[in-house]
RNA sequence: GGUGGGAUGGCUGAGUGGUUGAAAGCGGCAGUCUUGAAAACUGUUGUGGAGGGUAACCUCCACCGUGAGUUCGAAUCUCACUCCCACCGCCA
């Protein structure tokens, strides 16, 4: 969520962000928005003043009575401004939550640093490692995971739907290892603490990291108890500290956690609808920082660097892409992905996402520090990346590491979380 | 699932219609004392918003779980909701 006061004073950066996000449609709503601030605040004044009058009153009519005066009087010019008072709190109640449900939909500013554009306008930062060359015809990770039977797409359909998938033997210990290595060298090398949190959040936490209002369609619901699957970790963990004043000398806070995450993917059918790519149910460690403003973007830069980490142990080629203004969440003021290369499917695959979100996720969840040199409340910033997520980082593992005989090499560090075993082969 | 109890400031906790933004204690901050610290003592210590001022700051409004209602006036009365705790039942 913007500032509302911020928006008052600088309609002009609100709308250049929202071109740039290709977002025409919402610069009418900040318009409303101008308006009907500007409207509250000449009902409130009038309001503000009445309540005035009307408090001194009540100290005079309490006055009055005590000395066991007569204070009909009063009491009766005080009722024709009471009345005006509830009139003009009307007006204000039904302002408010309108106002609000337009504020929650206006998408953070993106950061100077963040290439204007299409998504095409996203620019290769750097790039790390070589694509495979093997001197075989490269399987893609279906038919590597099928021939191995260490994952089962069909029998997941069975029990739950298309696109969702079981792990089998070796593939499910793969799984298991990578959550465990990640885990490990996050909490050890990374300096981060360690959460495991609940699956499954209310609306409001939903409402606090920016999932809602905007994309309640893309999320599982349990509409008995007004619940939602976590469609990350980010949610959970962000959303902890909401309503809270974090202990300046505690930030950074930074607390890494595994969750499966879950997601509709509603209006993404027929896309990447084969093996898993993009499934319904994935494994992913994640990585939350709460940090003070003026540090955010050095600490952004150390995530992306945590989760390049993850990927240059598992010995992954990949690429840092800097996000575009049209690509970027909408919560976030700038992003990287990380993408890994699978030699199969011949293309790059986004495995993690690393953002700043600054203020905007704070604001939404009231979030805030205490800062002791001026001892006033400020909202911190956040800021997660994945680190990483497991389901495409096992595609790029089976592809790049597949030898010609099918089986499958296990990348050094996994080894201490797999019995030392060296590779994944039938028998 | 059943029954009861509760929700007040950073924390504990008082407060049942009119100087209560809210007692008291703890904690925090500043000071006195001390070589230093502790103890003791003194002072201070909520948030959000509107308006005014270059600013330090000033004035006003709101906030005692959330939302509505009664009233000239609500932390206090009424209703609904949410959440928490305890016990019982069930259960990994």
């Amino acid at each position: 969520m913007l500032d509302l006061k911020f928006i008052r004073e600088n309609r002009d950066v609100v709308v250049k962000a929202l071109e740039n996000r290709n977002h025409l449609s919402l610069i009418p709503i900040v318009d409303q928005i101008i308006s009907d601030d500007n409207n509250r605040r000449k009902v409130l004044l009038e309001l503000e003043e009445l309540r005035a009058q009307r408090n001194k009153a009540n100290d005079e009519i309490g006055a009055l009575l005590r000395e066991k005066k007569d204070a009909k009087e009063k009491i009766t010019s005080m009722k024709v401004i009471s009345s005006r008072v509830d009139t003009l709190e009307d007006v204000i109640r039904d302002i408010d939550p309108v106002m609000t449900g337009m504020l929650l939909t206006i998408p953070n500013i993106p950061h100077s640093s963040v290439p204007v554009g299409a998504p095409d306008k996203g620019q290769v930062v750097r790039t790390w490692g070589e694509p495979k060359n093997l001197n075989f015809k490269a399987l893609t990770h279906i038919d590597l995971a099928q021939n191995l039977d260490i994952v089962d797409f069909t029998r997941a359909t069975k029990i739950a739907m298309s696109n969702f998938v079981i792990f089998k033997g070796m593939g499910a210990r793969l799984e298991r290892a990578l959550i465990n290595f990640m885990l490990d060298l996050h909490t050890t090398k990374h300096g981060y603490t360690e959460i495991l949190p609940p699956y499954l959040v209310n609306r409001k936490a939903m409402t606090g990291t920016g999932q809602l209002p905007k994309l309640e369609e893309d999320m599982y619901k349990l509409k008995d108890d007004d619940l939602f699957l976590i469609p990350t970790a980010e949610v959970p963990v962000t959303n902890m500290y909401d309503d809270e004043i974090l202990d300046e000398d505690a930030l950074p806070v930074c607390h890494a956690a595994y969750s499966a995450c879950f997601r509709r993917e509603a209006g993404s059918y027929g896309k990447d609808t084969k093996g898993l790519i993009r499934v319904h149910q994935f494994d992913k460690v994640e990585m939350v920082k709460f940090v003070k403003p003026e540090t955010s973007y050095d600490e952004h830069e150390k995530l992306v660097a945590n989760a390049e980490t993850v990927l240059q142990l598992l010995g992954l080629p990949y690429r840092v892409l800097a996000l575009s203004t049209q690509d970027i969440s909408f919560a976030a003021s700038k992003c990287y992905d990380l993408e890994a290369y699978a030699p199969g499917l011949d293309r790059w695959l986004e495995v993690s996402s690393c953002s700043n979100f600054e203020a905007f996720q704070a604001r939404r969840a009231n979030i805030k520090f205490r800062r002791k040199e001026t001892k006033k409340l400020e909202f911190v910033h956040t800021l997660n990346g994945s680190g990483v997520a497991m389901a495409r980082t096992v595609i790029a593992i089976m592809e790049n590491y597949q030898q010609e005989d099918g089986s499958i090499l296990i990348p050094d560090v996994l080894r201490p979380y797999m019995d030392g075993k060296e590779r994944i082969s039938k028998i």
